[in-house]
DNA sequence: TTTAGCACTCTCCACCCGAGAGTGCTAATT
DNA sequence: AATTAGCACTCTCGGGTGGAGAGTGCTAAA
């Protein structure tokens, strides 16, 4: 029994990847004949399922009972994936009108995340989402003070990278727009690039009214340091109601509860697609045994945006069973469309 | 055969309403004797079985085979939801919990919509879907523009109502920060309150900087006038999945997409909920003839906020056979406590 | 090392059958 | 006239059976 991965003759890897390609085309267990007959190749069934009987031994497949087809087990999509995988880059003409979608009417990033989230879900038949981007240190670019009524204030807070964060301020005592403007001014011009903890460090002033904002500036700067703080663009749910691993046996270990609980959410971008750099793309296959509810499925996860300054993470969930080679693709492709669109406009 | 609907006798209202119980209970077919047994009627099973025969050609309940038990029909539901519902007030300790939910820490819209949109699903057990609140009538409050990196410049606009929209803008040539800010000033001081249209008729500037600033000013305030313009805050997806409504035949069809679609989205909640006031609630059964999608789905939406200032909308859709009485209560709940918490923090 | 041949295994589907649930109808009762 | 007991009838559901067919494993030959 050959134990090294990488010793797999050229045949048994080219049986392994025809395997892995038939499964996630017709969900079917794959008979040694078929594989012959659809793929034409020059060996017997015999041969064949000589060969099946070391990649079984390996653990990359495996019988779901006597005389049936094999099915790839999870460390079968593993090797695929690492090994076998060739990309299959999108068709330039699908490449050119996704991009002309994106650039057409450059309308900003509450346009742009959507539409990655369709396009993700539409080029992979499977869920995918989008985070918002997100400043890796978090840094004091402008703030807005606006007088509503009474003594409410609406503080409009913009961070390095564009983040907009806003909160109305039930002030203690009215003041005018003319001394809120200026209190504003006086931020602008102390605290631009400041990051949270330099900001923190200055010495507490006096003046109530500056007080105040400086809390709620500090408490929004905090609520942005958490992971996916904002917004989660998904889209194509309806892909994927009719594929039994999404519906599993009870609905408490759906998959689909991953993308509804924050916190599980946060856990599972940070342990994987944080660690990477830029433009990597991660493929987590059947939950990695950390995560239940991914038992049948895999994660397609890359990060966009631009290296130690700003970045947001997109992907897609789909069966175990899936079009690795396109989905891929597609999620470095729209990643880095992303990058680019945020690079341009980038608020320094 | 009675045409008159509200010609039932209270015996039929009691047995037609016992059906309707028993079968979102039980998902099947209810029997004439288990209805007696369960809910300790003093009458015969074939006592019943006659007022089902008369319920039955008034078209509120049916058979789904001979000798087999009764379903409410679409019809049955309507008559039920009209006539017969009684509001199940939510539990005051449920009430008081989520109360303080909502109050604790006063993060603002972008905290209370996804929890709005949390508590529905919880409560209801079915699909949420809540709307950022929206002004009535678009009006300018207020604009600055921040320098960022040569000629590229971040507008900031504030909507009366607190709506923000944001722009990147290329400028044709590079302005200082100083020229912005007294720029931005003109805007403010001559535009507060005015409506689109009054924007859109005063004569154009032929200063570039302003001419190119108020063009966007008027896209982002066009961009405001679509009904779901920003986020949709969905929750309680994995509520549903294991729902054979919602898997539908084809997922094509699946009451789902209605919800991936924005102009599908933006239709339903026009033609429904937009017509009634704030505080209305309206049930949507079966799709009522227009929406094949939600065949055998009920949906039941409100609107919150404040009446012709700003609104969004907030609702559930679950399968026909649903607790209709805690899913309106949860709904108009939930409503009126965004209605509240919008009024508190309203931008004038 | 590859392959043809063949017996063997297991699934899948169609069919059947009996039990049981629930009705509709009729005749008796209130 | 309304209600009810009684009963025959209908239809579903679940289990069991059996045959067809798909696919394998093994052996022996090339």
């Amino acid at each position: 029994m050959k134990r090294n991965m990488t010793e797999l003759t050229s045949r048994q890897k080219i049986i392994l990847s025809l395997i892995v390609h038939e499964h996630t085309r017709t969900a079917q267990p794959v008979a040694s004949k078929s594989l012959i007959e659809d793929y034409g190749l020059q060996i017997s069934s015999a041969t064949v399922r000589n060969e099946m009987n070391t990649l079984a031994e390996l653990g990359f497949i495996r019988q779901p009972h006597t005389s049936a087809g094999r099915v790839p087990t999870e460390e079968g999509y593993r090797f695929f994936v690492s090994n076998l995988v060739q990309q299959t880059a999108l068709p330039s003409a699908t490449r050119n009108t996704i991009t002309h979608q994106f650039y057409q009417s450059r309308r900003g990033l509450d346009h742009w995340l959507p539409l990655a989230a369709s396009v993700l879900a539409n080029q992979s038949q499977a869920v995918s989402l989008v985070t918002a981007p997100h400043s890796e240190k978090i840094a004091f670019k402008h703030i807005e003070l606006i007088s509503t009524r009474g003594s409410q204030v609406l503080m409009v807070l913009v961070l390095v990278g564009g983040e907009i964060r806003q909160q109305i301020l039930a002030l203690d005592e009215i003041y005018s727009q003319e001394s809120l403007s200026e209190t504003a001014n006086q931020f602008n011009q102390n605290l631009e690039n400041k990051s949270l903890q330099q900001i923190e460090a200055l010495d507490s002033s006096l003046d109530p009214l500056v007080q105040q904002i400086l809390t709620a500036i500090l408490d929004q700067m905090h609520l942005s340091e958490e992971l996916v703080t904002g917004e989660l663009f998904l889209d194509g749910l309806s892909n994927v109601l009719s594929i039994p691993e999404f519906i599993a046996i009870n609905q408490e270990r759906s998959p689909l509860r991953l993308l509804e609980e924050r916190p599980m959410l946060n856990d599972l971008l940070s342990r994987t697609v944080l660690t990477e750099d830029i433009g990597g793309v991660q493929v987590l296959i059947g939950g990695e045994g950390t995560w239940q509810e991914l038992r049948d499925c895999s994660v397609i996860l890359t990060r966009y945006g631009i290296q130690d300054q700003l970045s947001g993470m997109l992907g897609i969930l789909g069966p175990m069973r899936m079009p690795y080679g396109q989905a891929i693709s597609a999620v470095r492709f729209v990643g880095d469309l992303l990058s680019d669109l945020v690079t341009d406009t980038l608020i320094e």
